[in-house]
DNA sequence: TCGCTACATAGCGTGGTAGCTATGTGGCTA
DNA sequence: TAGCCACATAGCTACCACGCTATGTAGCGA
């Protein structure tokens, strides 16, 4: 779709409208469906780390690349395109970043796919 | 994803089993919601039309092809890409063909995406 | 049977996405 | 403060989606 000049922001959080093409975008990737799955339970998918707590924080960025089996910068790319569509959530903390699902968004994601 | 060496069938109907990422990638365009969109509503949407009964073929290719604002083979190939999802049905009649939703295979792909 | 009309296919250009390697950068930790 | 480690950025290639125009085809109506 060429998009009409986009106004001010191009990064989504929480608080945004879902933009139901930008989440669908996002969740269109096997490599981004199996993430969001890991999340769900951090603990059975990622061995145990020192400092984030899997419940609380999600798992270590690095654990999820080493996973998903692809170059520390695809992995990445992966997760950022989760963060932008607000599907997950980063936490910096000990010079590592955790990701965990942002379950208030899914569910607002949801919301509207089911008006499809 | 590189996809292994696909098996047997490359199309999609009802009877098959729900291909998340497929159905998503489908999903996943501005156009595309649109014509799903308007085919709940076909009598609403689009002129009188004089063979297919909107409620029950729904709407003629022509009309969608011209409100979707693109050339013919851009809009056939949107159709298509919906067909091949299993989304919407195409009816032959008198040399047109018509596209309905399939509500049945929406409600089994809503609640596979529900499992997200 | 002939022609018209609805739709499909072919082929091309462009932009976006996903993979990679190489290199920056910034914040712990010693 | 120096070094290292986690992660981001840059820059490349390959591929796929989507737009177009031109052309093929199949079925209806006259």
């Amino acid at each position: 779709m060429p998009s009409p000049p986009s106004p001010a922001t191009s990064r989504h959080n929480a608080a945004d409208q879902v933009d139901l093409e930008v989440v669908l975008k996002a969740l269109a990737s096997e490599r981004r469906l199996l993430i969001l799955e890991w999340l769900k339970k951090p603990r059975e998918h990622f061995p145990p780390q020192e400092h984030g707590d899997p419940d609380e924080h999600g798992a270590c960025n690095l654990f999820i690349v080493e996973k998903l089996g692809v170059s520390q910068p695809a992995g990445s790319r992966h997760l950022k395109v989760l963060v932008s569509a607000g599907l997950i959530i980063p936490t910096r903390r000990k010079g590592w970043t955790y990701y965990r699902r942002n379950e208030t968004r899914i569910a607002e994601v949801l919301g509207r796919i089911n008006q499809i």
